[in-house]
Parts: structure tokens; C-alpha cells; sequence
DNA sequence: GCCAACGTTGGC
DNA sequence: GCCAACGTTGGC
């Protein structure tokens, strides 16, 4: 590994997220399906998931690629952040439902990164999330909360690994 | 800067 | 389809 990259990793502590994904639109499949198993992240309309991108997400940190709106909500799959942040087109092209008509292309209010599916894993559903005492803190079951983008914590993530791979 | 109205999210 | 919870908008 180039020294370069090798502090840039020093600097940079393994970090954990939890991605919600609408099955209909893009689901753990589709992703993996995809080429490079890796879709740009299009359509986070939302400040605080945004600045989660622009300020604190970095290339190789963990996904929970978590299901959303859908019959079975719940983590569907493991992936990684695959890029930095770009602008999301999405929000100049009148066509999309992610329009954005006060956003200006010389002043991009809207941004993606490319997430890489790594596995499908079982379902782990909602209800389970919630029946985890070690879980009970996670971001994503606090009550009325809606971001899209949450951070999971290093001990979250261990416990979420551990359910899933059957340890 | 306040805050009511409105829109969206997302589980159920 | 319902609705709780939250974010955004816009008049003042």
C-alpha cells in the first residue's frame, strides 16, 4: 500500500453507515447486478445526510445496505463507499423525481458517492434491529427519525456482522 | 427570527 | 391509506 494511503488510512479510523435504499428503485440485487456492483448513491435530498457525504464519509468505509419502504424493511446486504462526492445530475434534470430547480449547475446543492454492494446477507428485519439490547442505541431506530444516511457504531457493527454471518 | 402551514418519510 | 415525526418554506 502507497504511504500515502497508508496515513490517509492512520488518519481515518474505519467508519460505519447505514444507507436506506428503496427495493423498488435499487435494491440489494440491483446493486450487486450493476457493473462493478456499484451505483451512485442519486437522490439524498436532505442537509444533514448530505454534509454525512461531504464531511465525513470516506472511500472503504462500511454500508449497511438497509431496505426501506417496502414489505420487509431491514439490512439486506453489506456494501462499501466506493468514491468521494460528486455533484448528483439528478437534481438538474427536469425529467427526475430528484429535480431540483434551485439548484444551479455552477453551484451544486446536491451531491452522490458510488456505493459497491459486497454481499447479499439474510434479511435482518426491523423488528430484530429492535429486539438487539446491544442495538437499542442505533441512530436508525431512534424514534421519528428519517435520514437516509446514519452513522453505525465500530460495536454495532460487530454485533450486526456477527447476526449476519451466522457467528 | 418566529412559527404555522405544508410536504415528506417510512413503518404499519 | 393512515399518521407520527420531522424538515422546509415563507409571511410577518
Amino acid at each position: 500500500m502507497p504511504r500515502k494511503q497508508q496515513l490517509q488510512q492512520q488518519q481515518h479510523p474505519p467508519q460505519y453507515w447505514l444507507m436506506k435504499s428503496e427495493p423498488d428503485e435499487c435494491s440489494i440485487d440491483d446493486a450487486l447486478a450493476a457493473p462493478n456492483a456499484t451505483v451512485p448513491w442519486t437522490g439524498v435530498r436532505n442537509y444533514q445526510a448530505r454534509n454525512f457525504m461531504r464531511d465525513a464519509m470516506r472511500l472503504g468505509d462500511g454500508v449497511l445496505f438497509y431496505h426501506s419502504s417496502c414489505p420487509e424493511p431491514g439490512i439486506a446486504g453489506i456494501a462499501r463507499i466506493a468514491s468521494g462526492t460528486r455533484p448528483d445530475p439528478t437534481q438538474f434534470d427536469p425529467q427526475s423525481p430528484y429535480h431540483d430547480p434551485a439548484s444551479k449547475p455552477d453551484a451544486p446543492r446536491w451531491l452522490l458517492l458510488d456505493v459497491q454492494a459486497l454481499q447479499k446477507t439474510r434479511l435482518m428485519g426491523l423488528l430484530e434491529l429492535r429486539d438487539t439490547p446491544e442495538l437499542k442505541d442505533m441512530v436508525v431506530l431512534k424514534r421519528g427519525n428519517r435520514l437516509s444516511i446514519t452513522p453505525v457504531s465500530a460495536e454495532e457493527w460487530e454485533v450486526i456482522g456477527r447476526k449476519l454471518m451466522g457467528g
